[in-house]
DNA sequence: CCCGCTTATGTGAGCGTTAACAATGTGTGT
DNA sequence: ACACACATTGTTAACGCTCACATAAGCGGG
């Protein structure tokens, strides 16, 4: 009795089938020229008769290509991360690559260089490294690899091709807004101090506050959580918030928790103090009340970083480019003129 | 002069620098017993030396294992969905498994067809789908592959190894909570009809009224976005709100836009209306008021999905099994004793 | 002191594909 | 009718690795 053969068909198969040789079949394949129509059709018709799915490893072994880009991700349960990762991840497809992804907990140079070291183990033909943060963004620069390399959120990454959304001119624009709403001055609930995107923010903020003459108030730190947003909120509000008639947040979920804090304290937004955030996410429009805040566009993010890394395997020129996306203010109704006696800040 | 020879070393390389066959850098690599300590430290000297990396095309062409495993994901924006897709990378990789990922913008049997046709073209060694619609659980039973999959929230999907999270009990739970405080029903606004989340929540909700003999009241539909519970409530406020005193929410994102909502009403959470939420998302506690919710173990579905696809890799027997993860009730301060208006129902 | 057994290493083939080159047919200008 | 270009197909040799097998070396018992 014949064994059946359980192994799937190769192109020998296929080449068998349709009277070739294997060699045409990998023409037909790859869309190479001078291959008669009538060749082309039975190839096409064995190949379907056989459901023959070419083996991407042998192509790989002798191409050199793997078709694979390696995504180094971090937060990617928070909305910013997961929404650029996904548009990556789209951008690569349309392109035929596909997407291993490495998310990481905790981001510090060791972390980054297993993971790059962990995808640098599959045949990846490039990076995107997700790194919003100073230390990670540093540790790239001893990476254990030649590999083309985006960074997104990577700030001033100096050698490196950088992606990243334009954190000063949004939060510049948001300081602007209040400030033009008649508010004399603009506090500010920032993000961990180390990362890029909050100090980004921060230099928006001090900028906008400047154009006007006007000295910045004691800085707040949060981490991004609500929790951490609420209890810069209530330091605010036991150092007195008469003095406070506006505050800039570093992100929409540390606004939440602002607001939180204000709503326990009786504190009406906006009629008492008005509120902007960063990020618009899904939720924004309907805290209470609905969040003006500044719109970051993650899916052009993911974009252009796939973009520019097609450009570097297709280049393989080191040109290291930064691509910056804009912001948008989006203006909901946590934004208010000035309480009277908030005008009388000197007193 | 000698062209510099611009190819990565291959084990050859290694080989001749240790003075061994390639055959002993293979064993060295792949842990084989029988190498000589010497020997061992000599090629893994070599190794280091040449910066070697094995390639993993070759290798895969030859055992035709890739060490990629398949992700065909859906939301991955959301909280739930996100949370999942890390965890689930974790665990690979902790395996030694590569992730591969896809993210779908729409899920239909087409979508998910051309998912999984993608990540095939790739040599995956199987698939997890996260398919948390009915459309989609159906359109995997035609999948044009037969490596092992793993269904993720696909419900009562007949003949596939699926993980989900317990949604009826949670929903049951919930329900049982709001009675318990003393409301004679609890109203429920669902996610969409299609989706088995949505289902398993109504379904829960239905079986802890009917444990009290309660008449369900009519039920309100949303599609998850706060905008959609804002609507529902809305509805829940024109047509008599003085019926409703507990409203289970189907996700936190449509709870929040409930409270938007009945906050413009002025109706206060949980003085006139008890509200109860599902996902216990970062931002809940931060709710105003806080939301008592139905907290999902995203990390053990990863977890627990990967364990599972790894055991039919390594079995290759088809027995499909369910694995249910448990929830848990958070209480915050969303729900109250019923007030007493509310009670007179019948009126 | 040789036999068999184990341990340590080397040799050769083959995985399925693409690239380079060879070989065949097909038509055109002279 | 002949040479030459060109379109179409086939043949062969890599790619870098692991597997199966062959071989050499070490070691205790008769």
């Amino acid at each position: 009795m014949v064994q059946a053969e359980a192994r799937p068909p190769v192109m020998a198969d296929v080449a068998r089938v349709a009277g070739v040789s294997h060699q045409t079949v990998s023409r037909v394949l790859n869309g190479h020229p001078n291959v008669r129509p009538d060749t082309q059709a039975r190839v096409q018709a064995a190949i379907e008769e056989l459901g023959y799915q070419r083996n991407s490893s042998a192509r790989a072994l002798v191409t050199r290509r793997s078709g694979v880009l390696g995504v180094v991700a971090f937060g990617t349960n928070l909305y910013g991360p997961a929404s650029t990762l996904a548009s990556i991840e789209h951008a690569a497809r349309e392109a035929g690559y596909f997407v291993s992804m490495v998310s990481l907990r905790t981001i510090t140079p060791q972390t980054v260089h297993e993971a790059v070291e962990f995808l640098g183990q599959q045949a990846v033909e490039g990076f995107i490294v997700i790194a919003p943060q100073r230390s990670a963004v540093d540790s790239l620069a001893q990476l254990p690899t030649s590999l083309p390399i985006v960074v997104v959120e990577g700030g001033d990454a100096p050698g490196h091709t950088v992606v990243c959304v334009d954190q000063a001119g949004g939060a510049a624009a948001a300081t602007r807004h209040l400030l033009e709403m008649g508010h004399t001055t603009v506090w500010h609930i920032a993000g961990p101090a180390d990362w890029l995107e909050a100090e980004g923010r921060v230099a928006g903020w001090r900028t906008a506050l400047a154009e006007r003459g006007v000295t910045p108030p004691p800085l707040l730190r949060g981490d991004w959580s609500p929790r951490s947003g609420y209890h810069a909120a209530r330091q605010l509000v036991e150092r007195g918030i008469d003095q406070v008639s506006a505050v800039f947040v570093g992100n929409d979920q540390m606004a939440l928790g602002v607001l939180r804090a204000f709503d326990e304290a009786k504190i009406d937004v906006p009629e008492d103090v008005s509120l902007v955030g960063f990020d618009d996410v899904p939720e924004a429009a309907y805290f209470s009340p609905p969040l003006t805040t500044v719109w970051q566009d993650f899916s052009a993010v993911g974009r252009r970083s796939i973009q520019l890394l097609l450009d570097h395997l297709a280049a393989s020129e080191p040109n290291a480019q930064q691509v910056t996306v804009p912001t948008q203010l989006v203006q909901r109704s946590s934004v208010g003129v000035p309480h009277p006696r908030a005008a009388t800040t000197n007193g």
